[in-house]
RNA sequence: GGGUGUUUAGCUCAGCGGGAGAGCGUUUCCUUCACACGGAAAAGGUCACUGGUUCGAUACCAGUAACACCCACCA
């Protein structure tokens, strides 16, 4: 027997390992089944999982679940992403607390220390992955920097050096001088910060004019080359072609002319400093510039700042323009809103460098992307519009600079011969004692875009996995990783495997915080789903996280909805212990037998039916909003309120009535059961190991079929006009100032809603004796179409007048409303017949209803 | 500078070419034998605005406004 609550902590219980030990989770590689697999988004082992986890994971356990009771060989790969930069910036904030530095260990000892932490938070991770109740297949999990990862790692390397798709190259990278490490493009966070824009005046050779330049960055002018105009621009025309002096260390920089330069913007002079600015290292590539970098690893400035060597970059700054001012040459400091650049993970400014880096040749791989959304084959967005974020990031995108200067990570399969330098790119190491390998490590994006058929063996492609689960069927992930990780698998994919890795992708939103802001660090408004387990169970913030969001939108964290949602897990307990209660120890569940079966019967199996049938397709496109919202109303309106109320008078007549009623509640007690258990497991396992007659596990049982055989259309019209009844009985005592519970005499025309229907009349509008008429009934205050019920007591005639005209204007806008709608000739041509006659019908009615009512309220007066 | 999303009940949000829905909150009542994490009855909305398409628009299209987000090298 159940307990009268529902106990979140002892129905978790235990279930989770039962589940695991049993292999529940394991693929079964059953060829009769059909095939849906997936992959886990592999979370960082960088720490604690978050709420955003929790997002990216249970979407895919609901539809894991959904699709092996629809009988599916589900396969779901579990795993977890070294998260290279990540994972190195928090190891080293761990070992600065202790007084070291990663250089103080080694590269050797850093790693050891770094799989010391991996190995901690995978510990913490699997405990979480059970907490929510992820059907994970363990035999399967893989991590970033695992063998198999590797091997896939360098063998993708390899193969796109050698087809010209990686190349190494000195560019202007974007460096964090924390980190020490290049970043990708997509690493830089924009933010709009306020700076200061420095004018300078520059002398001009020759010249007694002298001209102002304008500069965010004033200690990057050890490094300039040139100033630079527009061509067309008049103020300057005459001074293009002489000299004008830095006036940080006084060289000679050539005024020269190009149309690259915004003459609205700022004075319309610039200063140009190849080695630190993208665009300037076009303009010193245009004209032959040297590159001078005037600052290290670390941003402090190096020999080309003379006095300033030494310096970090904003001290250099703060000097510098100090000096500057004092020799004259300081027209004015602007304060001023400009997008800087900072790093993703250390949150430092990103200072742009020139560097030798290795970089991805993105245009074929993209190329391939874009003409593959155009096949059959594509990946389905869901929403739909995100793939326009996909097709505009590839139309753009720019080569991808794939090495970091970390320790973290896969190295780079490149050699360097000791005596001549040459390179040699290879799967397999050389001769260490002639060859040096490459320092750095690669993007730890090179290795998450391998994810989906790495995992699967590949690149041996003859492994059983490979063969039978990929493509995998669907990614399920935030709209924030699109071209972080779901672009890299896709172009990946393609290029290595000729296949698109998924073939939908669901896109969820960002989890916010009650206020809707972005959970962070800083604001510390951060949620632990532990502890929201603890206070309110897993099954009910599935059930909030799912149900209360649509596809690729925010949503706002809301204790509130987790609490009714355990209160909805709560109601279904206590209907299932009713019916477990009423069952009793000795029930045998016989099949339904639809001509056995009370009106009552028919009409709740018919709505059955209609929310099977509405749960499974909205399912099936992942709407578990609706798919929700559906079978809730179920549960509330048409099962607990309506139907489990009145079969206890079923109940109550004994012998076969009992019987069948008892195999009804029994057939829909389970189907909900069912329905729900995608989303709250654990209590849906516990509810189906009480009913009589279950298996091993739920999660060996089918998903409930729709069967249109067993609808009921009359029966279900029937039961609604004894609801309708009931109600307005209810409604009638309410407004009379009568108690709930007033024995009242009622008076039906032409006669009850169906056989039988008087015992719940009686019962549960409290009416003592219940008489039909054969003729149409005086003062009737309830008209239905087909019926007409009066409430034989003595009731407030100006209540009852007040009721009817309100009633008589309603149906009165109503008819105005359907004859003007059959009076045009537009709705009679142009909508559809079935739409026509639907109102036709209506207008009859209302008619009937406005004219019984009038004759009511003259008879009244 | 481009692009996208949102605007529906007091709050948080679903929904949708044919008389607006939920949760929470509010009002009145009820501890009756599954559940007070409950039940009954009720109040509450020109579905942001302006045009258009349509027999019919909250829904489709165009524009406007507010808010949010993404992309882009503004020195």
């Amino acid at each position: 027997m159940l307990d009268k609550h529902y106990d979140h902590k002892k129905v978790e219980e235990g279930k989770y390992e039962k589940w695991k030990e049993k292999g529940y989770f394991t693929a079964l590689d059953d060829k009769s089944k059909p095939i849906f697999s997936i992959v886990i988004p592999p979370p960082n082992v960088t720490g604690k999982l978050h709420l955003g986890h929790v997002m990216d994971t249970i979407p895919d356990d609901i539809i894991c679940r959904y699709k092996r009771m629809k009988g599916y060989d589900v396969l779901w790969v579990p795993g977890m992403d070294h998260a290279g930069i990540a994972t190195q910036a928090k190891v080293e904030a761990k070992l600065r607390e202790q007084g070291i530095s990663r250089f103080d260990l080694g590269r050797e000892g850093f790693l050891k220390e770094s799989w010391k932490w991996k190995d901690e938070y995978a510990k913490t991770i699997h405990e979480q992955w059970a907490k929510i109740g992820l059907s994970v297949d363990y035999t399967r999990e893989r991590f970033t920097l695992d063998e198999g990862l590797n091997n896939a790692v360098k063998h993708v390397f390899v193969t796109l050096y050698n087809e010209g798709l990686i190349y190494q190259g000195e560019r202007i990278i974007n460096w964090d001088p924390e980190l020490q490490t290049a970043l990708s493009n997509i690493e830089v966070v924009h933010q709009d910060d306020e700076g200061e824009f420095f004018y300078f005046s520059y002398d001009v050779e020759g010249s007694e004019q002298s001209i102002i330049v304008a500069t965010t960055r004033p200690e990057t002018m050890f490094g300039d080359t040139a100033v630079f105009v527009n061509p067309k621009d008049k103020r300057y025309k005459d001074l293009v072609g002489k000299f004008v002096i830095n006036p940080a260390n006084g060289d000679r920089l050539p005024l020269m002319a190009d149309p690259y330069v915004d003459l609205s913007f700022g004075t319309g002079a610039m200063k140009c400093t190849p080695a630190h600015d993208p665009n300037d290292f076009n303009l010193g590539k245009k004209y032959n510039f040297p590159f001078i970098k005037v600052m290290d690893e670390t941003a402090h400035m190096n020999e080309k700042a003379g006095k300033y060597m030494g310096m970090d970059r904003y001290e250099c700054r703060k000097a510098l323009v100090e000096d500057i001012k004092n020799n004259g040459h300081l027209v004015k400091i602007e304060k001023m809103v400009h997008s800087v650049g900072h790093s993703e993970r250390s949150g430092c400014v990103v200072e742009p460098m020139l560097s030798k880096q290795w970089f991805v040749k993105m245009k074929p791989l993209a190329d391939r992307v874009l003409a593959n959304q155009k096949t059959a084959d594509k990946v389905e967005f869901i929403p739909h519009r995100f793939e326009n974020d996909l097709t505009r990031w590839m139309k753009n995108v720019e080569d991808w600079c794939i090495s970091r200067q970390l320790w973290w990570g896969h190295r780079i399969p490149a050699y360097y011969n000791k005596e001549t330098g040459e390179l040699l790119v290879s799967e397999t190491e050389p001769d260490m004692n002639l060859y040096t390998q490459d320092e750095d490590v690669l993007d730890t994006w090179f290795s998450s875009g391998l994810w989906p058929f790495a995992t699967m063996g590949w690149p041996d492609t003859n492994t059983p996995d490979y063969q039978r689960y990929f493509p995998t069927s669907f990614l399920n992930t935030g709209y924030d990783i699109i071209f972080f990780w779901v672009s890299r698998m896709i172009f990946q994919s393609l290029h290595f495997t000729d296949k698109a890795p998924f073939k939908q992708v669901l896109i969820h939103g960002l989890i916010r915080d009650e206020k809707g802001r972005k959970m962070s660090k800083s604001l510390g408004n951060g949620i632990d789903p532990i502890d929201v387990i603890e206070r309110h169970g897993i099954d009910a913030l599935r059930y909030f996280i799912t149900t209360s969001s649509t596809p690729g939108l925010d949503m706002r964290y809301s204790e509130e909805k987790i609490s009714s949602a355990e209160a909805y897990l709560n109601k279904i307990w206590n209907a299932c212990r009713y019916v477990e209660g009423v069952l009793g120890e000795d029930y045998a569940p016989s099949p339904i037998d639809k001509k056995r079966l009370s009106t009552l019967d028919k009409a709740i199996i018919d709505k059955l039916m209609h929310t099977i049938k509405t749960v499974t397709s909205t399912m099936e496109s992942y709407q578990f909003g609706q798919a929700s919202e559906a079978l809730y109303d179920f549960v509330y309106d048409d099962f607990c309120s309506s139907y489990l109320e009145m079969s206890k008078i079923s109940l109550s007549h004994g012998g076969e009535e009992e019987k069948i009623t008892k195999d009804v509640l029994y057939f829909i007690i389970k189907d909900i059961i069912l329905m729900i258990y995608p989303y709250a497991p654990f209590i849906a396992e516990e509810m189906y190991q009480s009913l009589p007659n279950h298996l091993e596990s739920i999660m060996l049982e089918k998903y409930p079929e729709y069967n249109s055989k067993l609808l009921d259309k009359k029966s279900v019209e029937a039961v609604n006009l004894l609801n309708l009844m009931i109600k307005d009985i209810r409604n009638y005592k309410s407004t009379n100032s009568l108690a709930p519970n007033a024995k009242v005499k009622l008076l039906i025309y032409p006669n009850e809603p169906f056989k039988g229907a008087k015992e719940y009349l009686s019962r549960f509008a409290f009416a003592s004796e219940i008489l039909t008429s054969e003729k149409r009934l005086e003062g009737a205050p309830f008209i239905y179409p087909d019926a007409e019920l009066l409430v034989e007591e003595d009731a407030d005639k100006a209540v009852l007048l007040e009721k009817l005209n309100k009633e008589k204007e309603l149906l009165e806008s109503e008819i105005l409303r359907g004859e003007k709608m059959l009076s045009n000739p537009g709705f009679l041509s142009k909508a559809p017949e079935a739409k026509v006659n639907l109102e036709k019908e209506k207008l009859e009615r209302n008619k009937k209803q406005l004219f019984s009512v009038i004759e009511k309220i003259s008879s009244l007066k």
